[in-house]
Formats: C-alpha cells, sequence, structure tokens
DNA sequence: TATGAATGAGCGTTCATTCAT
DNA sequence: GATGAATGAACGCTCATTCAT
C-alpha cells in the first residue's frame, strides 16, 4: 500500500529522531528522507516541534490505550503483570523507533508540551505500580523495594527498543514470552515457559498496532 | 577542593550532554557553564566532538577496569554475576551523567570514533556473557535465551542511571543488594537479601570513583 | 452594497500597505484580509508589486485629474492655490491609507515603474510650480525661495494622511478652509476665513470620490 | 577620521532602513554595506529590530534634548516657535536618513518598543504645543485650530529629510530661515527675512550634531 | 592563558509564486 | 473561479571553530 505524504513525513521522522535525535536532525534532512522539499513539510506539520510531540503522544496514547486492555484482559496480578510486560515489550520489538524517541528526546521538548508527554507517562506507569502492588497484597509476589523493582523491570522492557530485531534468531512470541518469565521471577513468582497473560498482550497488540 | 579549569569543562561537558544532548549543547552553553569565553574553550579540548569521545573513553575504560577486577575478585558464576551487577548499579548511580552520555549519545560520534567506542562497550559485554555462560556451565544458573536476558540485565542495570537520585530513599548499598538479588532470580538462582560478590564491587567502587 | 472579490482584495492591499508597508506586508496577510486563499489572490492581480503599481497609478491619476479641474475651475492664482490645497487636503484626508501608499512606497518599487510613478507625481507638482510662479508675476504672492516653498506646502498638506481621523473633531470643510488659509498666509497672501476656490475643490471631490 | 565597525554598522543601518524602509533591508544587505559577514553583525547589535530601536531612540533624544535647549534659549513666544522650527529643519537636513528611520519605521516596532518611542515624539511634540499655545496667549500668534495648525507646522518641517540635499541650491542657514519665516507667517505673527530664535537653533545644533 | 572579533555553513522557518485539479 | 500542494530562494539568526592580540 502507498503511503501518502503525511504518513512519509512522520515515518521519516520517526525514523531519523531515533537515529540521529532530535536535535541532530535537520529539517532539510526531514524533506530528503520524505521525498519532498524543505518548504512543502510545513505543509504537513506544524514546527518541528510540534511533529515530535505528535509523535510521542500518539505513541504514549496507543501504549496507554493497550496497557489499559491488557490489564482488563487479565484474571489476577501475576497474568495481569504478565500481560503488561508482554504488551511493553511487543510495542518496544514492533515499533523500537518510536519508542526510543519517546524514551530518549524528552529534554529536547519546551516545558509545556514536556508536561504532557510526562503526564501520559505518569499514567502509564501507574498501571504497573497498581498491579504490583495488588500482587504482593495477595502475596502472588515477593520482593523487596516495589519502587525500584517496577523502574527495574520497566527499564529492563524499554531496552528492547535498544536491540531488538525483527532479523534476529528470536521471534516476538517467545521474546514475550521470555520477558514475562524474567519478570515474574524478579517478582518472586514461580514461573513457567509462557506464562498465562503472554496471549492477552498478543492479542490486544494484533488489534491496536 | 578546588577545580582547575579543565575539570570545570569536563563537568560542564558531562552534565549538560547528559541534560540535553550532545546536539542540544551548544559551545557557548559549555562555555558559560564553565564560567570561561567560548574561544578558552579550545585551550582546554579539540573540538567537541574530542570532549564527548574523552568523556567517553574514559567513563567506559574506568567501568571495563573495574568489571574485570569485580570478575577476577570473585570466587563462582553467583558471585561474579553479583559483583558486576552491583559494580555496575553502583557505577550507573554515582556518575549517572557520565553514563547516559555514553548510552545516549553514540550516535553523535562520527565513524571512526564510534568503533572505538562500541569495541569498549563490546569489550565490557563480553565480561557478562562469559560469567553467564560459565554459570550456565556449572548449572549455578538455569534460564533460557541467555543472550537475551544478558541484554535484559545491562539494560535494567544501566536505567538506574535515568532514575537514581542519592537524594532518594535508598542507600548506594541497598541498592545495589537489591539489583544483584533481582539479576539472580532472573537467572534462575537462589537469591537472599544481599548475595555474595556485593561486597567485592563495593571494594573495586571505592578504590575506583 | 456588496463588495466583489477584486475590490476586497484591492482594499485589503490598500490597507496593509498603509499600515504595515509593502515589504511588511505578506501575501499571506493579503489573502486572508480579503478572505481568500493565497492562490486565489492571483486571478485578481499579477504580482504584489503590479498590485502596488495599480493602486499608485489610480491614486495618482485621480489626484492629477482632480488637480487640474480644480485650477481650470478657479479664475485668479491666489483662488487656484487654494483650489489645489483643498483638493489635496481634501483627497488625503479621505483616502488617508492610498496616499500614504503613495508617498511612502516608492522605493519598494522597480526601477521601471518607479519612473513612471515619480513622473505622473513630478506632473501632478508641476501644476503648483506654474500656480505659485503665476502668482508670483501677478504680485498676489510675496514669497522668498518659491521652489522650497512649494515643497513646504506639499509637505504640509500631505501630512494630513497621517494623521487625519473623520473620528477627530475637525470636519472636511473646515479642515480644507483652515489649509488655504495658511498656505495663502504663507505665500504672503491677505488671507480670510475661508478663501475663493476651497469650493472649486470641493466640487471636483464630491465628483471624483 | 576611520570609523570603527560598529559605527560602519549604525551608519549601513541608517542608510538602507532609509532608502529601503527596515522590511526591505535584509540581515545579508546590512552586513555587506558595513563591509563584514552577516554573521559578524551580531557582535555588534542584538537583533536587527534592537538595532532599529537604537537608532530611533538616540536620534529622537538628541532632538528632544536640542528642542529644550531651543526653547530655553530665546526669550518670546516667537522666538522659541523659530527656534523650534529652524531646529526641527536643521536637524532633519542635516541628518534625513536617520529622521525618515523615525518618521516612516514606527509601524516596524514591536508593541513594547512603539510605546516607547512614541512616548518620546509625544514628548517632544509637546513643547511645540506650548510654545503655540503661549504665542497665542500673549496675542504675538493669531491663527485658528491650534492643534490642527501644530500638525501642519511639523509635517511641513519633518517633510524636509524627504528631500533637502546639501548639494542643492540652498544652505542650511538660509534654509532654517525661511522655515521660520513661513512658520510665523502661518501663525499670524509679522515675519523678516531671518526672525530671531534662529541664531539660537543654529548654535544649539552645532553643539548636538 | 585568555578572549574579542571574525566567519562559512547551516539552522528552522517563511517568502512570493506556480500549477494540476 | 478556487485552492491544496509544491518549491527555490531568502529570511533572521546561531553554529562550531579560528586567530591575532
Amino acid at each position: 500500500m502507498a503511503l501518502n505524504t503525511e504518513q512519509r513525513v512522520r515515518r521519516a521522522a520517526v525514523r531519523l529522531f531515533a537515529e540521529k535525535g532530535f536535535h541532530g536532525t535537520g529539517i532539510r534532512d526531514l524533506a530528503q528522507a520524505a521525498g519532498i522539499s524543505s518548504a512543502s513539510l510545513y505543509h504537513y506539520m506544524g514546527t518541528k516541534e510540534d511533529l515530535l510531540v505528535t509523535i510521542m503522544r500518539e505513541c504514549l496514547d496507543r501504549l496507554l490505550l493497550g496497557a489499559r486492555r491488557a490489564v482488563e484482559g487479565a484474571a489476577d496480578p501475576r497474568e495481569r503483570l504478565a500481560s503488561l510486560v508482554a504488551l511493553h515489550v511487543l510495542a518496544h520489538a514492533r515499533q523500537p523507533a518510536e519508542t526510543r524517541v519517546v524514551d530518549n528526546e524528552v529534554p529536547a521538548l519546551s516545558a509545556a508540551a514536556r508536561r504532557r508527554v510526562v503526564a501520559l507517562r505518569d499514567e502509564y506507569e501507574q498501571l504497573w505500580t497498581d498491579v504490583i502492588g495488588e500482587g504482593l497484597r495477595h502475596r502472588a509476589f515477593a520482593v523487596a523495594e516495589p519502587a525500584v523493582t517496577r523502574l527495574a523491570l520497566l527499564e529492563m522492557c524499554s531496552g528492547v527498543a535498544r536491540w531488538y530485531s525483527p532479523r534476529g534468531p528470536l521471534d516476538l512470541d517467545r521474546l514475550a514470552s521470555h520477558y514475562a518469565c524474567l519478570a515474574l521471577r524478579m517478582l518472586g513468582s514461580a514461573d513457567d515457559d509462557c506464562p498465562a497473560g503472554v496471549e492477552t498482550a498478543r492479542k490486544v497488540v494484533a488489534d491496536l498496532w
């Protein structure tokens, strides 16, 4: 299917912002990658920062929506956590460029835009906090320092975007299962090869991405 | 103790490159932060990229040296892994700016400089690969996908630099112990609150940083 | 009565060129003020400069025509001078925007267009020169430096466009009479409250504007 | 005497702003006229608008100072008015570029800068208002519509900057005297060839310009 | 050692204009 | 008649770097 110009601009921006950073990407780089002149770019975007904000918000909105579905579709804390982890990993493995932009370019935002993006991110992380807390209360999890552990989990999972390649030996399903397994181990929960909950995430991802 | 000018430049660069990125930091920002004129900067550095390279290599050199000592000073794979993890976490918590520069600004390097930095990084990661492989062979560890697991471990530990604050509730020792504990769990190894090997890392860090 | 699109463009241009200058007015400003797209502008004008030239020539043509009638309709030099002054003042007070564009934007014209506009202006000023000369020969006027005095008169009268407001306390008739009176005083001629000749200009203006 | 670079920039800006207008003058035009690169311009000015503001304020400050001295140094309303007129005319004839910039480019200023410039201009015009009012009270002047007459006087005198050339047949002294004469006639005051007060203005100008 | 002065190249953005639909 | 789409050129301004003093 052919992409329209606006989509080509978006794709080019995502790729270049991820590869070279927001400040390392010039407007003329964007134009060349999108196959139009730099003046024409401005038919499809506001400022360069507006483009960044749009990319970030769209990515975070989808991630947040997916995570809500991943939690709702799972029965208990173990399953929910596995679902959250699998969703996060799948999203980052499928859209590594988008998620790296979200993770790395927040300091490039102006104060106002940064506040909104950080608020979305906080909302997303709250889902993790809730699930971990719930699991601890139900004795499904046993771990010290739940706040730190949540950060460790998130960083571990986000890291996927920094190295995963679809051309590598591991397919997405096994990747997601493995990470869910690692996460449950970190939380002191018995594990198996493919924890329940991963399947839930798979369906959400198939629907949203 | 008073810093000399060269050190002030280095500190300013580390802080600004970490906060705003290499491309987001101007030579005038650096000069102002160092308290000298932008022309004077060039008495204390080569090009702006040279400064970045210097910062990265110094940081990686010390990390690599520390990791070697951390491994050598530990008796078995479990202890070695815990020591590696603790060292990495302590280094990232103590020097979050330096390590974020190393982690984030590699794409800002020219090809030649990038090769050298990546080689150092590969050398460092090889230590982790070796320790994990050794543990698996000795049945100390039980985990699928050792390569992926190594990446998960590294990303988890490096993430510390992105959020740790010395003003937070957790002191460095407990942070290191907790991460070592999480790591051993991920590798399917029985754990305790403060795994052996963490102490080794502590000594190395006290010596090198 | 409703204006057609071409008239709306003209009005918008006159207003904006007067307010912000030719170079300070963008094609998008014009389009917005006229209520059409910037591409559509080009159905109603040639280039932006063509539009400026059209505005200037139309304004000068009408002024020149009016001045000829004002001179022809008056009996002697005193009356003629008063008529010229009143006509000029009335034209500038009624169409301050147009006349400010003519006065201020000549340097924005290309050489060729400038020549034509300046030629019109010279033709107009020649009428003043003739009347003043005639008055001096007939001893109706008594003033040194007739050329300088002509310039002083013209600048004084043109200045009306820079400050006159129909919402001010002075109506157009009294304004014209007062300026005619001032002008006759400058020329050393006895004066009264409403010099003969002003009425002539009034009729011409009513006819042409 | 050789001009330093800052002065060359100032002169170039005054000339170009006067000739082509603020918006019609590019930063590269300024640089070329000043004999430096466009980047170097920014060692000697803030923004392009700052440069405009500096030029305007300096010109108005000097005019205001001169006008105060011109009024103080004269004995009675007739003399004061003649002195004001002569000063204004001499200033505009000596610095036609500066004064045309002040007169024409006010709309190019941002709101804040415009307010300050207009305030200075108002302060200056108040001196004229006072002198005219004083003359009327003392029956030295006899004219209707004093406010309009003040504007007519000012426009007439400012117009000098639009046409005067030092290469023309009229020298500055005779120019100033003639304008003072015209002004007194407008105000209904007996006149002579070189009204008292002009000499005062001459001295002030020699001192300040 | 320190820095004002200088600059070619490039920044993000807007310009006036054209043209296919 | 009207306009989205498009663009080469130029805008005001900042970049990293050099060098004479």
